[in-house]
DNA sequence: CCGTGAATTGTTAGCGCTCACAATGACGTC
DNA sequence: GACGTCATTGTGAGCGCTAACAATTCACGG
């Protein structure tokens, strides 16, 4: 009543109104126990009646805090980066702090830089990056930030904390479960050799092969695309018949486009064919057939990067190479369904 | 060098040190043309030195500006919800603004009013409601806030300012090329009736049906997954031979599971039965048979409801009900090939 | 009835920046 | 050669809040 709606009112007018000082209602609103109820109960009043909110910016200066967490991420559509992105948010809530998110669509040194130069200037306390392509880690450890960073799916290598799936161990699950499934050799389609998670799976499945004795095939590349999958997966049925019967393929999406080539080409899925996927995405079940696959927790991921975060922006921890590993898990499916050599099926 | 590290520079450590007053540092961070090139080098060359960076919080409080807008959705795991966040932050980084983004689980009055108070309180300018829930849009119709809200994916009923791709138009596109395909009649498998966007769809189905003088079949209803398709489909497979030829999905996860039963049941797509879909999302091109869809451009729904609610927020428009609708555009794929009437096909 | 300490409230300085205005100096004009 | 003009730089006052400290009040025992 006594102020004009132009300008929102501020701590002061809420004061006056109640009848206090400004300090007593900051009292209030901090929850600070020394005060009396009849007093909070007059500031509560006047708060309510003003419509009053706390002013961001003033707080965040006098305080010298923002509460607010910066993640840059790129692709943000594809499944994996939307679901930890998802889990970031709901994590940093849970502690209170707010996230801004820049959403590249190409990691580059520059990109980079820009993005975090964007949240350094926009405020944050600390940054997650999600940046599974291995030029990122590079630029991640020359770049100066005056907050802490914490890298998600770089893999363990770089002198940054970081936060990863054990990629190597889910390329081995799937491989040798193939392997215990009967066949004899396991084909790959990785994904892009600049995606550090794409050469961690080659790793894990060309180790098992190679702890199998079995002479690692021709290694296929695609772009982690449902075309790149399909492309992929007419040249491999040119093979059907001279030796494949499995193929891990390095994502769920290319394996959508593996199977349907395949069964284009008039190639069985799993009989002539088995196709074992990476991910899990929520699609890969009503796939023909059914995927099987590895599940990655990214619901974990984005908890335990937070808590990292946190960590190092109390300085909680130090600031060296914190390392965070998580295991994904084998979904079996009908697409490997156990494989019984058939008499007459490799003529090679 | 004249200050420790332990507090990052101010303003004036940078004046102090290029022999400048802070006020002549601000005009050359600020660009402010009226100062001489050899005054801007020696400030420039301060700033870097020292490693100085603008404080967010006190720029803020000056300027009364945080440059930082809010967004709050939920599922933003799904396709849609997940595009559309993407092109909002990069629309709003092309403007200079800063997005926070707050995720929420479930939609209801209670949660999207503790988003607001969150995202009030973390001081941003302006909000965008990814919000294709009906309740959310009575909720956000009733609930107070100090700053402009526009909300996308509810559908221009509300008098909130909003932004929306012709979920009618999209179905009438569907059913009626489906209808020009030669099927008599259309069935629809529906979303959940709390969804506008699912509401919409059905309206513009049946509308289309009684356009051409057809008596809509009994609606099925899911919940957006492929697992509540895959339920779906298993009872339209008993309606196959009893008049159902062709069937339009709500969305293509849906049209996924209803893929998969038909095949199970050993019900040909698209000779048997004519699926179409909605969304044309990465994967539905690769379905088995690829999909028949509608596209949404999330991209021009990002850019729409930024400028939106930028011309908010600097008042350019009139805070009424500004309604944007983005048309959404048919993807003719294998899945709905053209119908030829097979004698003996219905003996019912 | 006053001293003592705890509870409660008020006062004063900033936090680091931008804005409005003042001051300075260089330049050209009549 | 005094004066107005423009470009350039400096000064002072907040923006709205919290933190530290000062002041006041109150209950209670001696």
């Amino acid at each position: 009543m006594t102020h004009s709606q132009l300008r929102p009112p501020t701590m002061a007018d809420v004061a006056r109104q109640a009848g206090v000082s400004h300090q007593t209602v900051s009292r209030v609103l901090g929850e600070h126990p020394n005060v009396r109820d009849e007093t909070r109960a007059k500031v509560l009043r006047a708060i309510e009646e003003m419509g009053y909110r706390r002013n961001f910016s003033a707080r965040a200066l006098a305080t010298r805090r923002t509460r607010t967490l910066g993640v840059v991420a790129s692709n943000t559509t594809l499944y994996g980066p939307a679901s930890t992105l998802f889990a970031l948010e709901e994590a940093a809530r849970a502690e209170g702090y707010l996230v801004s998110t820049v959403s590249l669509r190409r990691l580059t040194v520059e990109t980079l830089s820009e993005a975090l130069d964007r949240l350094s200037e926009g405020g944050v306390e600390g940054v997650i990056a999600i940046a599974p392509q291995r030029s990122a880690v590079e630029a991640l450890a020359e770049l100066r930030h005056p907050f802490p960073v914490v890298a998600v799916g770089t893999g363990s290598g770089a002198g940054v904390p970081s936060v990863n799936v054990d990629q190597n161990l889910g390329a081995r699950l799937a491989t040798g479960h193939l392997l215990a499934a009967g066949h004899r050799r396991v084909w790959h389609l990785a994904g892009p050799e600049y995606w550090q998670e794409a050469v961690d799976r080659v790793d894990g499945w060309r180790a098992t092969l190679e702890a199998a004795d079995v002479e690692p095939p021709m290694l296929l590349r695609g772009d982690w695309s449902p075309l790149s999958g399909y492309r992929a997966g007419q040249e491999l049925a040119g093979w059907v018949g001279r030796g494949l019967t499995a193929v891990f393929v390095a994502n769920d999406q290319m394996a959508l486009g593996v199977l349907r080539a395949l069964r284009e080409a008039g190639v069985r899925t799993p009989q002539d064919v088995a196709v074992a996927g990476f991910d899990d995405i929520p699609e890969s079940e009503f796939f023909a057939p059914p995927l099987t696959t590895v599940r990655q927790d990214f619901a974990a991921v984005g908890k335990r990067s937070i808590a990292l975060l946190l960590d190092l922006i109390e300085g909680r921890t130090p600031s060296g190479t914190s390392q965070v590993t998580i295991e994904p898990q084998l979904v079996v499916r009908a697409s490997t369904f156990p494989y019984v050599p058939q008499s007459g099926a490799a003529p090679g």
